[in-house]
DNA sequence: GGATCCTTCTTCTTCTTC
């Protein structure tokens, strides 16, 4: 035991960086209940008066010392940590089963679809697609509501990111960074709807704007697949749930309507599941429009295009109805979380 | 005209080797 725990201390004075990164302190202390090294240092001097190395469950330190010297900070998960800690302390007091996030469902259940909205047999043909104003309410919006019930675990890697930007870019550049971000995908917005507008209505300054041209030509080949587009921008609100949201756009992708939210990116996200709350959103924003009395149309299919910067061919991720569905039950819970809390 | 609102983004395990 004595040799192990001093070939620890020989890596830890040969690895310049590693005791900082031991000590370093997590950002959701509470959610995630941190490992100490102190244990350790206590142990070996209660150990020196004693001196009954016999009683000491070896097996489980030597697990310990393998887990300490073996993890770095920056594979370090809220699973990790869990996971030292349980080495460390044994199984939490109160341990509960985690319950599964499909067999819950919410406890106010309204259907994706609305039942009851009748759809005239001549739609408004109208040639431009519709625009609504938000009004003034006291509804809570779709992002606010997500940003608000975020996952402890998408916080944790969130706030994770954040500090190490900040280290690296200081605040101020952190502050100029997250806005270009912003603006990139707010010109992308705009750009996108001046296409989609008939050419009467679009803005006349469509000079090309160096910065969203890759996002541009990123897209390219999804617009080929995109036609009668119903409404961009536009608000939606839900009226039994009592939520709103602004609306990216309602079109036809390959012959089938759709809410579909164009997003930039820098990081490839070549699937859905990359996309974190993005298909609640979607999902939302259909709910929405199908029990809004404001469109004479119901949706049931969604899309996430990621737009790349580079202009390499952006993913567009298609949700079919099932799919819809199942986000449906996934915004609910969150709606509800929400709720409860306000 | 100013304040407020909705969005706009950001996360995701690693490596031991030719």
């Amino acid at each position: 035991m004595l040799l192990v725990r001093m070939k620890f201390l020989q890596l830890l004075s040969r690895k310049p960086g590693k005791l900082e990164m031991l000590f370093q302190i997590p950002v959701c202390q509470k959610q995630f209940p941190y490992m100490c090294l102190a244990t350790s240092a206590c142990l070996y001097s209660k150990k020196k008066k004693v001196n009954s190395y016999d009683q000491v469950d070896q097996e489980k330190y030597k697990n310990l010392v393998y887990s300490v010297t073996s993890y770095k900070t920056s594979a370090q998960t809220p699973e990790t940590i869990f996971e030292e800690d349980h080495l460390l302390y044994g199984p939490p007091a109160k341990h509960r089963p985690p319950v599964k996030a499909e067999t819950k469902m919410p406890k106010n259940w309204v259907p994706l679809i609305n039942p009851n909205k009748r759809i005239p047999l001549l739609n408004s043909n109208s040639n431009f697609p519709m625009k609504i104003a938000l009004q003034k309410t006291k509804m809570p919006s779709v992002t606010r509501i997500l940003q608000q019930t975020i996952s402890p675990q998408q916080a944790f890697y969130l706030e994770r990111w954040k500090e190490r930007m900040i280290q690296e870019l200081g605040k101020d550049g952190f502050a100029e960074y997250t806005k270009n971000l912003f603006l990139q995908g707010e010109l992308f917005h705009a750009a996108l709807e001046s296409i989609f507008l008939p050419e009467d209505m679009a803005t006349k300054e469509q000079r090309e704007d160096v910065a969203i041209s890759g996002y541009l030509s990123s897209v390219q080949h999804v617009l080929k697949d995109i036609g009668e587009v119903k409404a961009l921008e536009s608000a939606v609100q839900h009226e039994t749930l009592q939520y709103l949201g602004l609306v990216d756009c309602v079109a036809k992708y390959r012959g089938q309507l759709c809410v579909i939210d164009w997003k930039t990116s820098e990081k490839p996200k070549p699937s859905l599941k990359n996309t974190f709350d993005n298909p609640l959103q979607v999902a939302a924003y259909i709910g929405a429009i199908n029990h809004d009395a404001n469109y004479d149309f119901q949706v049931s299919c969604g899309l996430i295009v990621v737009a790349y910067k580079n202009g390499s061919p952006a993913h567009p991720h298609f949700m079919d109805p099932d799919l819809c569905s199942q986000y449906w039950n996934k915004w609910l819970l969150r709606l509800e979380e929400y709720m409860d809390r306000n």
